[in-house]
DNA sequence: AGAAAAGTAGAACGATCGTTCTATCCGAGT
DNA sequence: ACTCGGATAGAACGATCGTTCTACTTTTCT
């Protein structure tokens, strides 16, 4: 059905994340997604919304891409799974950096853009505490370490933008083996 | 002498990170200088340069307030006091995330500012890596620990800006003593 | 088949933006 | 006193952008 409307959602992901929010306008998106300019409008009100629906999009697939791996692991390992989801999807992605705390950065008056990207960041965690207690931490554990795994996630796809490679992900998957080798379940 | 060439420096700075580059124009930056249009246009050629300006005095201002602290510790504290200094720094920006990483992404194609983002990382990481011969450990384990404190810090502005308060800071601090103190230049 | 909905190409509009220009004014230096 | 470089306010311009509109064609549904 919609196939239009995600023709423009993806068409709008790439191009937004790709070249950034100040450099695409709608007239790039549409060019990109092969439509004419009333289709987009047909389905958008605004260019915020735009924006909004590839946030959301992007929100989505990125969870897929999550639960689609390491649900099976014990221990360190289905944490440490996020690392290697992570780089897949950054280096797929263009490794561009976080497009969420672009979007967020860019458009802080929005605020339909801040929930979106406020909800993502919310939920990432989330994941990443339930994979720690899936792992066989406490509850307390959970809490804890999974915001040192988070600061090291987002740590990780700042520092593979800035840098250049994906090297920092790797980096970041070793400090996290080393913090949750101290911190192991089966000691607390 | 150059006083008002500074107010616009200032005022984009303070502009640009606090709304974003895609919703401050030339004339935000001038009403917020308290300067006419056509005294920004005779210190800076373009918008873009602007936007280099503010970055490169940014860069200035970041190192110095690095320098000013914990030149004097030994061992991992020297090295853990870059944590405090960004928290402070962090949090009198704003906590609005990395400006550099911003600007960069929003800008991909222009060459001045990605210069301007990349050689500030450069110069950053090169800072953690000059603690961390300071604090005792060899050139090898510099550069590799230098790494980890790198993603740590760029984990926790992220963080902070997302969590939208500062203690994303004091878990990537925590994390980087627990690494240091598990990779002690003695044993080393 | 026929009607309703969705899509297309492109013109058009109003607003904004980056940049330039004009005219005037102030302050410092020989 | 006279000049000259920097500052000011604001008009002006061309380009772009987001958004709407028109006219036409295609798809979809019953």
């Amino acid at each position: 059905m919609g196939t239009k409307r995600e023709d423009i959602i993806d068409a709008a992901n790439r191009a937004f994340y790709r070249d950034g929010f100040a450099e695409v306008g709608i007239d790039r998106v549409v060019g990109e997604a092969n439509v004419a300019l009333g289709t987009l409008y047909r389905h958008f009100k605004t260019r915020s919304e735009v924006i909004t629906a590839a946030l959301q999009r992007r929100h989505g697939d990125f969870l897929h891409a999550l639960e689609g791996a390491g649900e099976a692991g014990k221990g360190a390992d289905c944490v440490l799974e996020l690392f290697d989801v992570l780089e897949a999807w950054s280096t797929q992605q263009g490794g561009n950096g976080c497009f969420f705390l672009r979007a967020a950065a860019d458009y802080p008056a929005d605020d339909s853009i801040q929930n979106a990207a406020r909800s993502h960041k919310r939920e990432y965690l989330a994941v990443i505490e339930q994979r720690l207690l899936q792992g066989g931490w406490s509850k307390g554990q959970a809490e804890q370490l999974g915001s040192t795994i988070f600061v090291l996630l987002e740590g990780a796809v700042a520092a593979a933008f800035t840098l250049g490679d994906g090297a920092a992900v790797t980096t970041a998957r070793n400090a996290a083996a080393r913090i949750l080798g101290s911190a192991k379940p089966e000691s607390g």
